[in-house]
RNA sequence: CGAGGUGUGGCGCAGUUGGUAGCGCACCUGGUUUGGGACCAGGGGGUCGUCAGUUCGAGCCUGGCCACCUCGACCA
């Protein structure tokens, strides 16, 4: 592994790239758009994921899951769904392969395996869900269903990156299904307020909750709701989204249910998801040159211990003095790991969990020992100061929460930098090309004023914020009434 | 899909006028080391992306093909 990563200021894409691979998050695969997602990084998501998971369980959800394959009649039933997703879909043709006669020790796809019907690799599984919902419902009492699924879904994008954009990732869907407009509005916007937390308190990432634009909605969606994050380099990133399905997908796929006076009526719906793509988010949010930062909640390996020993003897008498430690911080349920690899120099661990974004970093050795003290290292920070061996593992305990919140602290301020108040297009303009960040402006509210400003800068609504202020105002583009400011950026 | 790039040991790369493959890191052994990516000595490991052509001889020349990456277009 070479040593250096491209500073952020030199090329912001190469570093984000660069930390990636070199923390050892992801590899590249043989299969172009895909990737590999090695331990350290599937360390991290497993964190993310069980944090998710607890509070979808909190909120009275419950998992389940739904097969890869959507028959192609299912997939095209809810039109604007299928539409939105045609364009990326994979699709299995053939169920068999079989030895080429023309060519020694090849494979070929055997033609006379033709599938009956085509299977659309799910790039999303309301399809597949909405059929499956049809035989559970039939009365109100069948109501709410709160399902979760954690699945794989294949989007054939045309351009990939890291985390943020490949072919196949990793996600939840929750699919619900409610007997009321209201109640699945509501849910919605739960299911929002979940991300956002998670956002908040577990990522340590400020987002802006908000509602999608006509434009830039889910397919087959009434309304989106989403959470966007500021990236360092001042573009946005969709970190999570909430989709109000209202009864398009129970028509499409006839689910009603009979409510209490026996009348039959259409189901109302949501989806809800976030993705791997939120460890694009994260990486993009602390991170610097000297590699990851990770949020102690999350972080696969919160404390690394390195000791430093001339011989066997000396390695025994750190590992003896730590133990203490270790047994305390296991038991308050910290992530810790003693590294003792005798083929690495201390000096080369430093360098190594610090890319790794370890958020506590302990170092022991002989004059140590003698003083009853320990050298503690912060990743956030990269300071390092000498402690007392005495109620260390408190201290630590505490540090973490330190860290936590001064990632998030620091992530507030930097947000906060990026959010520019603008009455003209030409400062529109001006701002997106010099400093880029949230743009607030005023909009008329109609497509095409959102079109011809994508068309024109690139840039897109990335929400109406649900805190907006009613303000009066004038479209910085059209110059019709507005009443109240959305947020422009660049997005990922 | 457009532009560019890359394919040589696990990783990163070099390879001159074509003569039968090398460097750094990593790995193995031994020793010295260890407080910010250690050092010495010895050692193992490569059908040079693929197919064809030119040639006595191809990593190198010619042509085709394939794969992956980056940037852009596209993208809920």
């Amino acid at each position: 592994m070479s040593k250096a990563i491209t500073p952020r200021e030199q090329d912001y894409s190469q570093w984000y790239i660069d930390i990636v691979l070199k923390a050892g998050l992801a590899d590249y695969s043989a299969v172009k758009g895909c990737m590999v997602i090695k331990p350290y990084g599937y360390a991290l998501w497993e964190n993310m994921r069980d944090a998710l998971d607890k509070m979808f369980k909190e909120t009275g959800h419950v998992n389940a899951y739904f097969p890869l394959f959507v028959p192609k009649s299912l997939f095209e039933a809810e039109e604007k769904n299928a539409e939105g997703f045609a364009k990326e879909c994979a699709v299995v043709t053939h169920y068999r392969l079989k030895t080429d006669p023309n060519n020694k020790g090849k494979l070929m796809v055997d033609p006379d395996a033709k599938l009956e019907e085509e299977l659309v690799v799910r790039p999303t599984s309301e399809a597949i869900i909405w059929n499956t919902y049809k035989g559970w419902i039939q009365s109100y009492r069948d109501l709410p269903i709160l399902v979760n699924q954690w699945a794989n879904v294949v989007r054939w994008e045309m351009r990939t990156r890291l985390f943020l954009r490949t072919a196949e990732f990793l996600w939840q869907e929750g699919h619900t299904a409610h007997a009321t407009k209201q109640e699945a509005l509501e849910e919605t916007v739960k299911m929002l307020h979940v991300y956002g937390e998670f956002a908040e308190n577990f990522m340590a990432m400020p987002v802006i909750k908000g509602v999608k634009s006509a434009n830039e909605r889910f397919a087959g969606a009434e309304d989106t709701y989403c959470i966007e994050a500021m990236m360092q380099d001042g573009k946005a990133l969709q970190a999570g989204t909430s989709h109000f399905l209202g009864q398009n997908f129970a028509k499409a796929f006839n689910v009603t249910y009979l409510d209490k006076n026996n009348k039959q009526e259409f189901v109302w719906a949501t989806s809800w998801g976030v993705s791997t793509r939120l460890i694009g988010a994260l990486i993009m949010t602390h991170s610097d040159n000297e590699g990851l930062v990770l949020p102690p909640k999350l972080a696969p390996i919160q404390v690394v211990i390195v000791p430093i020993a001339k011989n066997e003897e000396q390695l025994a008498a750190v590992r003896a003095r730590m133990q203490p430690l270790m047994d305390e911080l296991k038991a308050k349920n910290i992530r810790l790991k003693f590294d003792d690899a005798d083929n690495r120099t201390p000096g080369w661990k430093f360098a190594e969990y610090e890319m790794k974004g370890v958020p506590v970093r302990i170092a022991v050795g002989p004059r140590d020992l003698e003083n009853n003290t320990v050298e503690l290292a912060r990743r956030d920070e990269r300071t390092k100061e000498v402690k007392s061996m005495d109620g260390l593992a408190a201290g630590i305990e505490q540090l973490l929460v330190e860290i936590q919140e001064n990632l998030y602290k620091r992530s507030i301020q930097l947000r906060e930098t990026m959010i520019t108040p603008v009455d003209t297009y030409e400062d529109f303009k001006k701002v997106l090309s010099e400093k880029g960040g949230f743009i607030s402006a005023h909009w008329d509210g109609t497509s095409e004023t959102e079109e011809a400003i994508k068309t024109e800068t690139k840039a897109t609504i990335r929400c109406i914020p649900l805190d907006q202020v009613a303000e009066d105002g004038l479209c910085i583009y059209s110059g019709k009434p507005s009443k109240g400011r959305v947020l422009f950026a660049m997005a990922y």
